[in-house]
RNA sequence: GGGCUCGUGGCGAAACGGCAAACGCGCCAGACUUAGGAUCUGGUGGAGAAAUCCUUGAGGGUUCAAGUCCCUCCGAGCCCA
């Protein structure tokens, strides 16, 4: 059965939005345009993904705040650049190339379409002028020209890395792609085992802007929660590196040959491993494992390789005095040269064993440590002693050194470990305040037992020993970062292709007039079963006339969101990324003013596109050091049963149905009431029908239906002069919903004037003067509503553009004001008193007041507290 | 295990250290109606006949005054390990 509507929102919706897209009506200034001379707002939202399923409510939230934001800046005379575009190169489009043979472009297209159908039916006032689409060869021409800078500022390197590689589904995986299960790592795609193995791959050196990318953060306006995750992810420590000369080598093992790189799997047909200066050695587990990198950018963080020492990194370099013993990571590759063979067998069954484990088991469920002892000994750098060298898993072969010195005195995991295997205890720190014997202390304090170092507090402690170390060659002082270089290259079809050509093992980049570099077509997307790229298939595309080849990887789904809010701002140069002026123009001091978007790309995207706006800032094309002003994260929407939206759950929500059943404007004011927008929230459908009738409430103010069923101007919409108090609390509401939308409060600027409509409705006659006013705040919240009833009351232009209303202090001042009465802290009455009445003035009200008499009468009052306009407290006895 | 965020009616939520529960959903009653799953009006945290008392995860503290600030604990979520 068809329910009659309120108000005829399926007529006025597509007309509004047909309106719009003739009319050009959110067209933003470029310099030189008229209307560039306003200031300018950079509202962004975090381009989506065109996947199959289409948009869901969570992008509707954050895409209806941005433009909410958009329309009210637009109406307070600001220049708004409020853009949308596609992410659009991706594996699902792939995955489905695979099954079907459907080109990922076709995919691609149609889903995109579905979105724009989808967002346009929304009103979204985006700039559909600047649509960019990371697969569109204009686009991905510059994707591929800023990879050549990095490349040409020694940023990018290639070096063998491994990566999951999954047997069953023939191909290579992302790190997003694979769950960690109590069976180890699978696929999420079909649960299968997947397994790391190396591959030549591309490099980008973030770890070279760590400190900047660190330091930068404390200036931008984003959750601190989201700053600390990226301090966090740089982990950024510092310390020392010190040197442990390996005691006495019972075996030398020769270090195990480089094999033939050409036979190890997964290496390209034209692999040029040794050119390269790619070494490798045989891991317990019988796959090779990198022991050595690409010359052209040699990374210090790799283990220590040549033997004879091991090298520890602490961030405790004070406590070196009370160092007993190391520890080595299992995979670490001393391991063999420092084992006894006495040893030896117990060792290897050791790494057996942890081979075996998951990550997870290896750490979290690891409550108990494990470990054994090699049988080598290390000399201690300041004493000289001997110190036993052990493995266990709870130190990792990818984290700094792969090895630490144990000081089980000053920490936790090596004085657990200490304990377990009765090693020795040795106190360097005195604690401030005594401590139960035998604890760990692992604070600051004053260095005991430590020779040179005795009587210093921690820091000075620390850095007396490095001098140390330093000046007799035992060590460095060292900054250690947890943030690793970017793993940049991706075995896959739709993506972008690197500009660089390979010739007898040497990489050359591609002369910038020959991009964009488009990857060749075919009609079989699998890659092959050695994990190779799928672009290697093509003999035609990959074999250039001089005899060289072109690189067979593709960019990783990340380059191509590295910049796109760059393009918007000049999407259509074909000479730059973005020319400078209007970069200059859109990315002002701030950048963009606002972002929003999900958590889930709190780190790598944010950190990515931070680093290459860096690197473009170091080179000139950028002006600001930082891309993202202020960045705000919506929360996740939940099912109408308080659980993740999933299909399998089948609490998935189409935002089509609800479209068309309640209007994109009772949907868009639905997200926004639903709370606050970081907030997590359950969806309520229940709920867009109470959004819906309070439009249905601001339509009948204007329009009422007559006896044909036609809608007609409402009769009791008068000239009449407005009440004080309505004139009062529209005047109220300008303030709070323009300042609610500064704030990104929409939820409650919406109930605000929730609370403007109820009082019309009570009226017998409404005034124009305040019905008026009442639509402009209302239509950055819901655009076509708002536009039909400007229309209806008689102007002819859109609002798109009419001027905000301000709010009057004549009109919020008051006369008399209200002021709560508190005996000893509890509320026993008001009394309404003259605005700039004082303490004695209102005193004497109060106390004269009946209900408040009982309480105060013959008893002592110790303190009268006074809050003008506010309150007053008698603290009696 | 560590870090961060958060616990308020039946539900979503409001609340510069100053009247807890605005606004909406749901529910109850009334009006208008042939009708109501439309609209309009009123009510709606708990106990109590009332005066009044109790109430913001639990416990403590600071303050004339605490949902809000501080400490301990419990629980949830996110991130990291």
């Amino acid at each position: 059965m068809q329910v009659r509507k309120q108000y005829p929102f399926s007529e006025f919706e597509p007309k509004w939005q047909r309106f719009w897209e003739e009319n050009q009506s959110f067209h933003s200034a470029n310099p030189g345009e008229a209307g560039a001379d306003l200031p300018k707002y950079y509202v962004l939202d975090m381009f989506p993904y065109p996947s199959g399923a289409g948009l869901h409510v969570g992008h509707l939230e954050g895409y209806t705040a941005t433009d909410i934001v958009a329309r009210a800046k637009r109406m307070q005379g600001f220049n708004v650049l409020h853009p949308m575009g596609w992410d659009a190169f991706g594996l699902p489009a792939e995955q489905h190339a695979i099954q079907t043979g459907t080109h990922p472009r076709e995919t691609t297209k149609k889903n995109i379409a579905n979105f724009i159908r989808q967002i346009k039916a929304m009103g979204f006032s985006y700039d559909w002028s600047r649509e960019i689409d990371t697969t569109d060869p204009r686009y991905f021409k510059w994707t591929q020209w800023i990879f050549l800078q990095l490349y040409k500022k020694g940023l990018a390197y290639v070096s063998e890395a491994p990566v999951w590689y999954c047997p069953e589904l023939g191909t290579v995986l992302a790190n997003e792609e694979i769950l960690q299960t109590p069976e180890g790592p699978r696929s999420e795609r079909g649960n299968y085992p997947v397994e790391r193995r190396p591959l030549r791959q591309w490099m980008l050196k973030i770890t070279a802007y760590a400190d900047r990318l660190l330091a930068d953060l404390d200036g931008l306006d984003w959750p601190e929660s989201l700053k600390e995750m990226q301090r966090n992810w740089i982990g950024r420590s510092e310390g020392a590196e010190i040197v442990f000369k390996i005691a006495k080598v019972s075996k030398t093992a020769p270090p195990a040959a480089a094999p033939d790189a050409a036979k190890l799997p997964g290496l390209p047909e034209h692999g040029t491993a040794a050119r390269l200066n790619i070494k490798f050695e045989i891991g317990p587990d019988g796959r090779p494992i990198l022991v050595k990198r690409d010359a052209v950018a040699p990374t210090s963080a790799a283990p220590s390789d040549c033997g004879g020492e091991i090298r520890v990194f602490t961030t405790r370099p004070d406590t070196l005095f009370g160092s007993t013993y190391l520890v080595l990571a299992p995979e670490h590759p001393l391991v063999d040269s420092l084992v006894t063979p006495d040893h030896r067998a117990a060792v290897e069954a050791y790494r057996r064993q942890v081979a075996a484990k998951s990550d997870l088991e290896r750490t979290d469920l690891a409550k108990e440590k494990t470990g054994v002892f090699t049988g080598g000994y290390a000399l201690h750098p300041a004493t000289g002693q001997p110190v036993p060298v052990w493995i266990a898993d709870y130190v990792l072969a990818s984290y700094g050194t792969g090895a630490i010195m144990a000081v089980p005195a000053h920490d936790e995991r090596d004085h657990e470990f200490a304990r377990r295997f009765r090693l020795p205890n040795v106190k360097v720190v005195r604690s401030p305040e005594p401590l139960e014997p035998g604890a760990c202390y692992t604070g600051e304090g004053l260095a005991i037992h430590s020779e040179f170092l005795d009587g210093l507090p921690t820091e000075s402690a620390k850095r007396k020993m490095i001098a140390w170390l330093e000046a007799n060659g035992h060590g460095t002082g060292r900054t250690q970062y947890k943030l690793r270089d970017w793993l940049f290259s991706r075995q896959r079809y739709w993506g972008e292709p690197f500009p660089i050509t390979w010739k007898d093992g040497f990489h050359a980049p591609l002369d910038e007039d020959a991009l964009p570099l488009l990857p060749p077509e075919l009609d079989d997307f699998k890659p092959s079963p050695e994990g190779l790229a799928p672009l290697t298939k093509a003999k035609d595309w990959l074999h250039l006339p001089d005899g060289s080849v072109r690189e067979t990887n593709t960019m990783p789904q990340w380059a191509g969101s590295c910049w796109y809010y760059l393009r918007f701002c000049d999407p259509g140069n074909d000479g730059a990324p973005v020319g400078a002026e209007a970069e200059k123009y859109w990315m002002g001091e701030k950048g963009v003013d606002l972002y929003v978007g999900g958590a889930e790309h709190a780190v790598l995207h944010l950190l990515y596109a931070r680093f290459w706006h860096k690197v473009l800032f170091d080179i000139g094309v950028v002006t600001t050091p930082e891309p993202f002003h202020k960045l705000v994260n919506q929360g996740l929407i939940l099912g109408e049963d308080n659980q993740k939206m999933s299909k399998s759950i089948g609490n998935v929500v189409n935002p089509d149905e609800i479209v068309g059943e309640y209007g994109a404007d009772a949907v868009r004011l639905f997200e926004m009431f639903m709370g606050p927008l970081e907030q997590m929230k359950p969806w309520s459908t229940q709920g867009v029908e109470g959004l819906y009738r309070f439009l249905g409430r601001v339509w009948r103010l204007v329009a009422e239906e007559n006896q044909e069923g036609e809608w007609v101007p409402s009769t009791k919409l008068t000239d009449v002069a407005p009440s004080e108090a309505l004139q009062r609390r529209l005047h109220e509401t300008i303030k709070k919903v323009t300042d609610d939308v500064e704030r990104l409060q929409f939820n409650t600027a919406i109930s605000q004037m929730m609370i403007l409509v109820n009082d019309l409705t009570k009226e017998e006659e409404r005034p124009r003067t305040i019905v008026e006013p009442l639509i402009l705040l209302l239509a950055p919240f819901a655009p076509h509503t708002a536009e039909e009833l400007w229309q209806r009351l008689g102007h002819p232009e859109s609002l798109a553009r009419a001027p905000w209303p301000t709010a009057e202090a004549r009109y919020l001042e008051q006369t008399e004001a209200e002021v709560v009465v508190q005996v000893g802290g509890k509320l026993r009455g008001k009394v309404r008193v003259a605005i700039d009445a004082g303490k004695e003035a209102v005193e004497a009200a109060a106390r004269a007041e009946e209900s408040v008499r009982p309480w105060v009468e013959g008893k002592e009052t110790v303190k009268v507290v006074f809050v003008p306009k506010k309150l007053i407290n008698f603290v009696v006895k």
